[in-house]
DNA sequence: GACATAGTCTATCGCTCGATATAATTCCGC
DNA sequence: GCGGAATTATATCGAGCGATAGACTATGTC
């Protein structure tokens, strides 16, 4: 309810409702309005975390070891936006998280902060990384973070409600996510496959 | 007031007093709350459409002359998305397009469909058309459509509100614009150069 | 100077919102 | 099967919402 209609647009009576519970259940169970919603914000965090967990292990080691190839370096870029492909397009819910995410985007509403923080955290700070060492510029450079933001753009306009409306069946069918996925992949190959090999000045 | 804090969260009194002007001018200039909201909406449609006229004219031109290369395919489609770049990040009240835009396709609200139709038509549709040719399949093939989805993605990732909380300053200056265009660019220049040349059975 | 029209003002209507006070009910150890 | 705690149901509060009624003011016409 909170994805499809917003956090105003739930009214506490249509959430009580649809729950089959009464009306003060929700102050009863969690305290506030805004506490279910941070219940809800905390509950697809932690479906977030638990995806990306293995994924995120993963490149730490492959970043702490010492030498790492160019092409392990957008393997890795790969996994990890297929991930993020796969986690807003499955596991339960799908539908509402995806909205969610979307609306984490535009609405300032309590606690879809953290969820925003958390996808900052889960999944553009990886791929940032990542991408810094593939075209060899710090982090922090400006030109880092547009090319990361627009490889990441690839993904999250799957995200978006009304863009779905494009496609003859809103449903993300097993082949469509694979299908979604390979262009990613292929996408993200070629746009750092172009480019020139690491002019070898970057840190460590 | 509506990009900002929703078609809902702008409440009559908020637009009244910030207009400065009594709360029932709404109705009496507008009709109603929903009217003021078409009002806007059919403003923004009208800065989008004279944005990307020329382009649109040009790029029909070119399309309707029987020859065409596939560079010349591949540089519609960069002006495309560097025109929409530009549409984006600058003109009368970039902020609050932006995040119009951005709401277009997560809220439910009266008016904004033809603010999204508007894009599906001005955007989407000319993309959609330009991919077509260049991965030489269809354009209501599903794979087009996600292809073109994907591309686009790089664009409107930069609509959205908190995601510009990763760049230092939010400000869209003219470096940055140039910045993202070129990247844009450049990306969309080496997922299609990549692809194998048209195999050559697409219509026409 | 009387009058019609356009536009603005204050006050308020009916409604829905989140939240709560309070009563009724269910649950469970004994 | 009883008593107290946990939970649920009913009724209602105060606030904010969009919208409107109706009085007031400015303006142009004759």
């Amino acid at each position: 309810m909170f994805a499809v209609h917003g956090y105003e647009g739930a009214s506490t009576r249509l959430l009580a409702e649809r729950a089959g519970v009464n009306l003060p259940a929700i102050q009863y169970y969690f305290g506030s309005k805004e506490g279910l919603y941070r219940a809800v914000v905390g509950d697809i965090v932690g479906q977030t975390e638990a995806h990306m967990a293995p994924l995120s292990s993963k490149m730490r080691a492959m970043l702490a070891s010492s030498a790492i190839s160019r092409a392990e370096l957008l393997e890795l870029l790969c996994e990890m936006l297929e991930a993020f492909v796969a986690l807003v397009t499955g596991g339960p819910q799908v539908e509402s998280k995806r909205l969610l995410f979307a609306r984490a985007e535009v609405e300032a509403t309590p606690g879809l902060e953290e969820l925003h923080e958390n996808g900052r955290r889960q999944i553009f700070q990886p791929c940032l990384d990542l991408v810094s060492r593939l075209i060899g510029r710090p982090p922090e450079d400006e030109a880092t973070v547009l090319c990361t933001m627009a490889v990441i753009g690839q993904v999250t306009i799957f995200c978006h409600n009304k863009v779905q409306h494009l496609l003859k069946t809103a449903e993300f069918t097993p082949e469509r996510v694979r299908a979604i996925q390979a262009l990613v992949r292929s996408h993200t190959m070629a746009i750092f496959a172009a480019q020139q090999p690491i002019p070898a000045n970057q840190s460590e």
